[in-house]
DNA sequence: CCAGTTACAGTAACCGGTTACATTATTTCA
DNA sequence: TGAAATAATGTAACCGGTTACTGTAACTGG
């Protein structure tokens, strides 16, 4: 019952097993040849004594960290469950460790909780840092990969996200072509996020495409969270006289959510009298009131994706550019079709 | 352009402002006077040579992590992401960093990926540690928290998690005394979860309250995820001498969203033919089809709050025992109510 | 006016690992 | 068979911070 606070170092286990702390060191690493009488005395004492080395020292003494950070926006989101999911498996197959931080505009006076100097490489999700920051790091060689975001200034950091503009388009075409609407209510995501940016240009193309002015008054502006998206729809469908309008293309599934609560509130039948799409497939996404209709993104291939990216940097220091995967519409019953 | 990687010393800055070490050392932890000149002096040249402390060298002399672990069992809930915005907003609050990790039981012959040799305390959801982990660790007075979990053995580790039995109790029995419904499936959580054995328990105490003898045929094993739950149930329902059943309820929220596919799937309409209740009141239960009868249960505030325990275990010591959140009955249409 | 504090700063040991360099014994091979 | 390569291990410097200990000057109160 001695009580030390835990505090088994690698010289206790030398000393246990007779050996010098550089031989305990290499049998810990496996780096260098050590003679199996020794090595098997070391697998019992280090049993016996349960001896864990200590992060920091190796952290210090190898300047690796072995962990790879994780740079979000916020956590407001079932999207970041996949994501997560596809990152953290991946992490956990290379034997790294996930350091997951928010860092949003309201704390930008602060420096960001991770970087060099407690991981090994950044996975930046959307705008989880500036372009000055990125900028910096990427001066310095540091591994990074961008998620849900474009390099700025040609940067020559890898990116992974979704194909965005096309799609939009085309469920934008589906409304206008398949449905007759044509006054298409805008719910954009949160301003600076380039998945907002790239889905106003595919509906702003749509629109284009099919002689449809562009009508500033049509755009509502969420951020991909339920309830803003409800509050937000709400407060405009409160206003007397706003515009009228057919059809509603919510930033993302979860926003959708927030949409088709207003509108229930507010009398509205989706789709006879609105149509509703959103964006990302969510898994709730088939069994909402009624089915959604929606753009499916392999948001857990981004993740995963995303993070093999990162590990191939700190190994051959090969960047891959933009990888942009593919997206798919699924027409559901909320847009008007049948089923 | 001189590429040295990155590593500007706190040595480096001591020289650059003339000062010794300890007095940089002092002036970042602002744990002793300094005057105002060197104070100003070491500002300056700090943001000059954008000097950072390495938080590796950090932990290894202070003894201290600044990080937080957390140990989930997997990643494949929504959840999660209330969870993790409750804890993460705690952590950043107090200038901690958290270290996600999953810990399942294919993998139970490595040890923990966190622990006292890279974090300052954990927070451990569900079983992502066994029962001799834990005991382990409390012996050693490592501080961590219990979330979605009683500590075993009367281990003194604070728990936070909510009332699961009784508000089940009572849902049961609302399908019971107000839908007359009397075979009532059950869609059972993971095993070895404590969630999922107190929701059977409250169950259990239903049917029995009401004299319906408990059919052991009527229960199913999920997993806590939507396609696990849809495949279970669909084959369930394919076997052609399947026990009869008037209600299912699903574990929780996500597995209701399966239930809700393959009862689709099979031509059962919901709630005519069949109940269906969750547990969780995701954030799209609402506007499920039909809209999900369900248990509010205060997710992000049991992350907040075993955040808070823990830190409060790093200050003052100070355990709390069990924290139970109470839980709400959330009735919609999927049991045979209207709206 | 002097003992006792307080403000401010420096020196160097220490945290617990890794690894360059050195050493000895054993193989390998021309 | 002797030179060179390889195996197996040890010694000690080093990673970049923190902090105990020490010292000087200025301040405080009786």
């Amino acid at each position: 019952m001695t009580k030390r606070s835990h505090s088994v170092t690698i010289r206790q286990v030398a000393q246990q097993a007779g050996v010098s702390v550089a031989t305990v060191s290499r049998y810990l690493n496996r780096n260098a040849p050590i003679s199996k009488e020794v090595a098997g005395r070391l697998e019992q004492v280090m049993a016996e004594l349960r001896y864990v080395p200590h992060s920091a020292a190796r952290q210090l003494a190898s300047k690796k960290t072995h962990i790879v950070g994780l740079l979000l926006s916020d956590l407001h989101n079932d999207f970041f469950v996949p994501l997560l999911d596809g990152i953290e498996t991946v992490v956990r197959k290379n034997g790294y460790n996930l350091l997951v931080a928010t860092y949003h505009a309201g704390s930008r006076n602060l420096p960001p909780p991770i970087g060099p100097h407690n991981t090994d490489g950044l996975l930046v999700f959307s705008d989880g840092l500036t372009d000055n920051d990125l900028a910096a790091l990427s001066a310095q060689n540091f591994p990074m990969v961008l998620v849900h975001r474009t390099p700025p200034q040609d940067l020559p950091i890898p990116s992974v996200t979704v194909e965005n503009k096309k799609i939009t388009a085309e469920l934008i075409e589906h409304l206008i072509t398949v449905h007759q609407r044509k006054r298409i209510l805008l719910f954009r995501g949160p301003e600076q996020q380039e998945d907002s940016y790239w889905r106003e240009l595919g509906y702003r193309n749509a629109l284009e495409a099919h002689g449809i002015p562009f009508d500033e008054s049509l755009v509502l502006h969420g951020n991909f969270e339920k309830t803003v998206a409800q509050q937000s729809l709400s407060k405009f469908l409160e206003d007397q006289n706003h515009p009228q309008f057919d059809a509603i293309f919510s930033g993302d599934d979860d926003a959708a959510v927030g949409v088709l609560a207003a509108l229930r509130e507010h009398r509205y039948r989706v789709p006879e009298d609105v149509s509703v799409a959103g964006f990302d497939n969510s898994g709730f996404s088939a069994f909402l009131n009624p089915p959604l209709t929606t753009v499916s993104a392999p948001t857990e291939a981004v993740g995963r994706i995303a993070a093999e990216r990162l590990f191939s940097l700190f190994d051959k220091q090969s960047a891959e550019g933009v990888t942009l995967l593919p997206t798919e519409l699924i027409i559901r019953h909320s847009c008007g079709c049948p089923i």
